[in-house]
DNA sequence: AACTAATAGACTTAAAATAGTCCATTATTT
DNA sequence: AAATAATGGACTATTTTAAGTCTATTAGTT
């Protein structure tokens, strides 16, 4: 079942995250946003869900020691070492026979 | 040891991770674009790590069924239930001594 | 209970991303 | 090998976010 949540909402219960992961480490606002290079309102605009850019989330997460986190989206699909050798280049784009795997 | 990478290359890596969701379900930036109800150009932004907003990212992440992955961030850091009677309420700001816990 | 400091919110200007379109390049098909 | 379709890149206009500053609120301290 889809949870159905908002894209909004969706911003901003993942900032707060963000805040718990800061509040963690026991730093202000102004520090993390100095420590990051953004503006303290970069962090606001995060930790609120208010609307963000790529750039400073990764910024402020590189502060926040969470930067692996970010390795974590496409989880490998391994295969077997046998089917590894007959294994094709994968795909660099999409196929034209629209609709198929759901992964 | 901080993998050091800087926070464009890690855009790039993570558009990459995006791109490799994305042909897994075998669909195209066109298609993944109107299902997450973005501009295509905002797809190439994130697959091309070119600068995106956290908004867009959230959408994409949905059409691609990866919306849980969002809810990763901050692990839950479990405590006995014996302490959790005299558990304080958590913090909802940084505390004045600065510089301490480092988690 | 009074004080202090962290955070929210509004405002302005500059920078960046979105959306839409067109053309060039290159992977995949036939 | 030729045809087709997916992707990259550039461009313009519009919208959104960043950055900087100020004020109001409220959690946490003393």
């Amino acid at each position: 079942m889809q949870s159905s949540k908002t894209p909004e909402e969706m911003e901003i219960e993942f900032g707060q995250q963000l805040r718990d992961l800061r509040l963690r480490r026991n730093i202000d606002q102004r520090q993390l946003a100095e420590q990051a290079g953004v503006a303290l309102n970069a962090v606001k605009n995060l930790e609120n869900g208010r609307g963000a850019t790529l750039t400073s989330l990764v910024k402020v997460l590189r502060s926040l020691g969470r930067a692996g986190w970010l390795k974590t989206l496409a989880p490998i699909v391994g295969i077997s070492p046998m089917q590894m050798l007959k294994a094709k280049q994968p795909r660099q784009r999409a196929s034209k026979s629209k609709e198929t795997p759901h992964v």
